[in-house]
Formats: structure tokens, C-alpha cells, sequence
DNA sequence: TAAAAATACTCCATAGGTATTTTAT
DNA sequence: ATAAAATACCTATGGAGTATTTTTA
């Protein structure tokens, strides 16, 4: 295959002008390489596409049916180079967000940031740890958890917070002040999936305690925890703050005394490579707002 | 521009099976060009269209927009290669005739033709002489007249017929047995357009009659003309065979007695150039049928 | 004769190759 | 250790140039 577009896009401004000097002119080339570049579109294609009429040429049947289609095949090239110039132009104000922990509390919390920036748009990446998908995709801030506070060039820790047990109310730990996790043993546990921030640090906690947790069911949602929970399949740690959706009728969260079960939630942005400017600007609005946020979220009122 | 079909068809290709060395090998190019040629296209676009996942790409959202655009590209171009090669083989059964006289009969005699050789297709030149488009489409047979024979390697001599002068019957001469060319010195012609090969040859006998015709009216059609005839506008010279269709209710064609008009009707094909096998067939199936079919046609007996 | 296209040649940018290095499983 | 992609560097084809010739109004 020797056809080019360039070929093709200068065969379109010759037949539109049926008149190769002018074309060489208006594409600001020479008549010789214009008349040769046709002359090898047309040895390419194995048909005449233009004929001389005296001084000038004309299109042949053949030039006609190629018009046809070099103009729709142009229109189409400019197409994907608008489009992919569009999509480029909408990534700048897009953030891309990592979500490691606190996923059921950022959309609102979002929601509450867009009020301020309504053009700045998001991705958020949820599916970690998938197998053969390393995910590529540049990512501006991400959200994670982790036992002891992160404070480095690239993070900061935003919010300290409790990690409760939930459990059905009907349950003989459920009425108590405080409960020691060694206590629960036996129970079934319903958790995240191996691998998950707040699972790595829930089974810390119970090996300091002294056992490997029975895990009867992973989900990765607190509202369907809730459920779980409220339907007796078993209990599970709940994060006082971030999941506080977990509570509710039926549900009781029990502080726990021993071991001293917390995480802290910290926020890291891309090292070396500068932030685009509306990643900045939710870093910043993050540092500031999250851990009130939060607490308000979580009905406690706001810290210091 | 840099961008070429080279470098979007392996793009498609690559895209495809997301994987650069099964891709330059199925497209019989080496890894290392495969790769750069992306590259280049990366460059040349200003966007990344694969990223790296492991040991493997995958294609980026920018490289899933410009994939559909390539796709449709693609399909574009293959559409107009195959129109042309499509054309290209029709116009393999298709000849080309110019006609410079007889048009009248052509079609009837081209029926007559198909009738045995139903997938030959024509292709029929009336506008000659026009100004700036000296018809540059190749021609693979011509009919044309003159007052002498023509006898060449390209060229021969089909019919020779009588030119008569159409009238209206109330004129004074439509009675007559003949009349002489002079006796209508001042009167008003209706005849074909200067150039034409018909109103050469009359405008020549008109010359030896001693005057120049007063055309009161050009027209190219024989059908056209006779109804002018009738309407009384003026006479016309009408060949005998060629243009039966002159004569008829209330139009009288009288012979010219001096001097001796006629015309011979001549086929000429490309000289030098081998005709294709259908314009061949056609060549011999008018120097054998053109003559007889156009004295049937005028209602005259076969000739020798 | 002059305007246009075609031809002849020269040059260099780039597609393509081989050898090698880097990256990730 | 190995499979894949990326990089480095070399080669050669074809697109672009200048100069010139051919065609035709």
C-alpha cells in the first residue's frame, strides 16, 4: 500500500481546483512534485484521475468516485483530531482519585467541592489489586489507610479515627461499654477482601490479639455490611468515622478496649511530577476540609 | 501533517490484538519499527494512544477514539478501491462512440446490437466542438460525414446517401420532381450548428450554388426540425437515409437536381491503439449491418 | 508566444531493518 | 530467566526541490 493521506489531501485540493499549479500553489509545494505525487496516486490505484483538457485538467470518472471518498475519508481524519483534542482539553480539568479508603464518604464530600469548582471534573479508581491490570492510568491524589500516621513529601495524614466492632443488637456483647477483641475469637467476621487497607490493619489487630479472624463473607460496601450484620451472619469492624453508615437499627458499634484498635487516613499526591492546577486545588481543599468533613459526617462535632 | 494510512492501518492492527510483536509480525514488519512508527503517531497527535500494563499494552481512551475514526477511515478506503476496481471492469465492457452524424439512427442500430450482446454498454459524445472542453475521454469509435469517401487504416466508408431539401408542403417547389439548390438562394434555412460535420458539407454545395444560406433557426435535432418545417419557418437540407424522420404529414422532401448533393457517412476507430474486444465487435458489426440497417430504416431496399 | 503540465535529476526525511537495553513477570 | 517493549543506530525508498522540455491555446 503506497496511498498517504497526503497524497489524497492534495488530490483533493487538485480536483477542487482542477488546475495543478494553483493546487501546488495553495499547498505550497511545486507543480513538478504535486503533478509526480498525483501521477503515483494514480499508478497506485491503477486508474486515470485526471485528464488534460488543453492547458488545464479535468477529473475523470475515476477522480470523481475518489473525491467522494478522500472527502469523507478527511472529514473523518479531522474528526478523530477534534475529538481527540476535546478529550484532551477536558482531561486538564479532570482529577483522577485513587480510592483506598473512605469511599462511601467522598462522593458527598465531592459534591461538596464542585460547588465551589463546578467546571473540575473526576475519576475515581476503585479497583485495586486486579490481577494482570496494573492500573496505568496517571493518578493525581489517592486515598488510603494505615496504622500508624504517613507524614512525608507526598502525604499527609488528614484524620485519626476509632475502628469500632458492629454487630447485631442481639447480640450478649452488644450492650456493653467496651468489648476486647480477644472476645471474638470464634465469631464470623464479615470484611473486606484480603489485600484491602482496612483489612491489612483489622488483621494486625486481631493477630495482636491474638488470632487469624473467620471471615464468613467479604463485601466491600457498608451499607451491605449493615445488612449482613443486621441479618446475623456476623460481626465486623467499623471505622467510627469513615463508616458510619454502618450503624443504624438493629446495629450496634461497640468500642474496643484492647487491643487500641485505629487508622489513620492519609492523603498522597503524585511524587516529583507537579499537580495540574485543579488537582492542587482538591489537594488543597482536602488538607483543610476533609477531617471536619468527616466528623460532621459522621454526627461528632469538629476536632481542636 | 505526518499522520498516514501506513501508520493508522497498524495502529488498527495493533489495537487489535494489543500486543506489538504478534502485531508487527502479522503485519510482516519488525517489533522495533512497529514501535517506533506508534510512537511517531503518539508524537504526531500529541496524545498517548497505548500504555503499558506489564508485559503488554493497552489502548488508552485516546487510542479507543482515534481506533473508531481509524475503523471507519479504514473502511472508507477500501470502499473507494473497490468502486474503482468496479468501475474499471465495467468500463471494460463499455464503449465509447462520438457522434458526428447519424444520431438519429444510432440508437435503434445499438438496440439492434445489444440484442446479441446484451452486457456490452455504450458510452455516446454528442457535444462536440464545444468551447474549452476538447473531450479528452478516450474514443473508441466515431461516425462522422463528408462529401468525399473516406478510405484509411482507421477509417471506412459506411453509406453514401442523397441530400434532399425538406419543406413545407404549400411551398411552390413541393410539387416539383427536383429542384435546383440556386432557386432557394433566398430563402430561410433551418440547419445544425456551424462545425457541425452536416452544415459543413450543405454550407459547401450552398458555396458551389453561388450563395451563402440565410439560417433562420440552428438546430441539432431532426425531429425538432421537421416540426419548424411544418410551422412554415424555412426549408432544410435532410439526407435521405439518416434523416428519414424529416419527411412526413405535411413535410415534402424534393431531390436536388443540381449540383449533386450527397455525403458519405464514414466509421473511423483509434488509430495505433488496439480496440478493446467489445468496441471490436462493434466496429465489424457496423461495417456489415450500418448500411442495410439504415436503407431498412428509410424504407429503401437493401443496396447490391 | 506564453501558460500549463510533464519529465529529468538531485536530495533528504523517514519508514524499515538489526542489535541491544530496559522493564516486568 | 524470559517475554515484551523501548532505544540506538544504520540503510534506502519516496516525497520534495530546481531546471528543463513538451503541449496547446
Amino acid at each position: 500500500m503506497k496511498l498517504t493521506l497526503l497524497a489524497l489531501s492534495y488530490f483533493q485540493k487538485t480536483a477542487e481546483l482542477q488546475h495543478l499549479t494553483k493546487a501546488a500553489e495553495a499547498l505550497h509545494i511545486s507543480q513538478p512534485s504535486l503533478s509526480h505525487t498525483i501521477k503515483v496516486l494514480e499508478t497506485e490505484l491503477g486508474v486515470p484521475l485526471f485528464s488534460r483538457s488543453g492547458r488545464n485538467i479535468v477529473l475523470t470518472r475515476y477522480g470523481e468516485i475518489l473525491l467522494r471518498h478522500t472527502n469523507r475519508i478527511m472529514q473523518e481524519l479531522n474528526g478523530a483530531q477534534k475529538e481527540l483534542a476535546d478529550t484532551k482539553e477536558a482531561q486538564k480539568l479532570t482529577v483522577t482519585i485513587s480510592l483506598f479508603a473512605a469511599s462511601m464518604i467522598i462522593p458527598a464530600f465531592l459534591t461538596r467541592f464542585r460547588q465551589e469548582h463546578p467546571d473540575i471534573r473526576f475519576e475515581i479508581l476503585q479497583q485495586h489489586n486486579k490481577p494482570g491490570q496494573t492500573n496505568q492510568t496517571h493518578v493525581d491524589l489517592s486515598l488510603s489507610s494505615s496504622i500508624n500516621p504517613i507524614e512525608n513529601d507526598h502525604s499527609v495524614t488528614l484524620l485519626k479515627e476509632d475502628i469500632m466492632l458492629a454487630m447485631p443488637d442481639t447480640d450478649p456483647h452488644a450492650k456493653r461499654p467496651s468489648v476486647n477483641l480477644d472476645e471474638f475469637e470464634k465469631a464470623g467476621f464479615i470484611s473486606l477482601e484480603a489485600g484491602a487497607s482496612l483489612r491489612t490493619i483489622t488483621d494486625f489487630y486481631c493477630r495482636m490479639a491474638g488470632f487469624v479472624p473467620h471471615v464468613v463473607l467479604e463485601s466491600d460496601s457498608p451499607t451491605t455490611v449493615r445488612e449482613f450484620i443486621r441479618a446475623g451472619l456476623g460481626v465486623s469492624f467499623a471505622p467510627r468515622i469513615t463508616w458510619h453508615g454502618v450503624g443504624g437499627d438493629h446495629v450496634a458499634l461497640v468500642p474496643i478496649a484492647s487491643p487500641n484498635c485505629q487508622r489513620y487516613i492519609s492523603l498522597s499526591w503524585k511524587k516529583g511530577e507537579k499537580l495540574s492546577p485543579p488537582a492542587e486545588l482538591l489537594k488543597n481543599y482536602i488538607k483543610e476540609n476533609f477531617a471536619d468533613f468527616a466528623r460532621e459526617y459522621a454526627g461528632l462535632p469538629p476536632k481542636r
